[in-house]
DNA sequence: ATTGATGCAAATGATTTGCAGCCCA
DNA sequence: TGGGCTGCAAATCATTTGCATCAAT
């Protein structure tokens, strides 16, 4: 994968932040740095850094796909109102070791697990929401 | 909620099935009853199931919403490869009374906990994917 | 009768893709 | 220098919505 310039800044802005944009909002984050930058270069290269595993890609958090430049292992919660993601600490912060125990319950292969939070956010909790 | 037809045969079709389809899979099952049945309707009433809390609907399982019409409490596997969803037994499927004790470490108001398995179906495991 | 529900078609919105030119390794 | 990468615009694909009509309560 080559490093080019615009990949480089897609990935120091999504590290710069704790807020896990959503691949438009990285968009316009990093178009104050590049304005010439297309949308459909940040969607590529989310998709590309996030197979790469240098960046993660959050599942089940709305209507829009989310980024987490924190590759370290943690906890998510996701705001139900205006989709917003906050990083939580969670008591199943733990290994994977119990992974294959369970794989022939259902007849996958198991790979990995996702452990989700839904709640509401400050914001949304006094009625400044937007979403 | 008025019982309509149409509601009443799309809630019995994905309580009949166990593969967790999609809204458009369950709009084919349905109009093999109902041919006249629209799309629309089919994702307007899943919606509204949903809500009431009829069927559950399914995050973070690629780009479609899937939809389960058991409510039990129960875990999930999801197919990376295909997207296709099965229930699992895992040892997380437990009470959620050590939800609230996590509330302020993020500031959110925590409502509930989803986990999903990630993995590689049977069929995909064999080279017989199609997505 | 009222008012929510339906079917149709068009709109939306996020994400993807074709392509010609560009630039990193 | 060559093949991956970019920007642009158009295409996709899932889902939503406006609207006139229909039907459940």
């Amino acid at each position: 994968m080559r490093m080019t310039y615009q990949r480089e800044i897609i990935l120091e802005e999504l590290r710069r932040v704790k807020s896990h944009p959503t691949a438009d909002e990285l968009y316009l984050m990093v178009r104050h740095r590049m304005p010439r930058i297309s949308r459909a270069t940040v969607y590529r290269n989310l998709e590309q850094l996030s197979e790469a595993g240098m960046v993660v890609k959050l599942m089940g958090t709305g209507n829009q796909r989310r980024y987490d430049g924190n590759t370290q292992k943690h906890t998510h919660i996701h705001c139900i109102k205006c989709g917003k993601v906050a990083d939580i600490a969670a008591p199943e912060d733990m290994d994977a070791s119990s992974l294959p125990d369970i794989q022939n319950s259902c007849g996958y292969k198991v790979l990995g697990r996702q452990i989700e939070y839904t709640g509401i956010c400050p914001d949304c909790n006094n009625g400044k929401s937007t979403a």
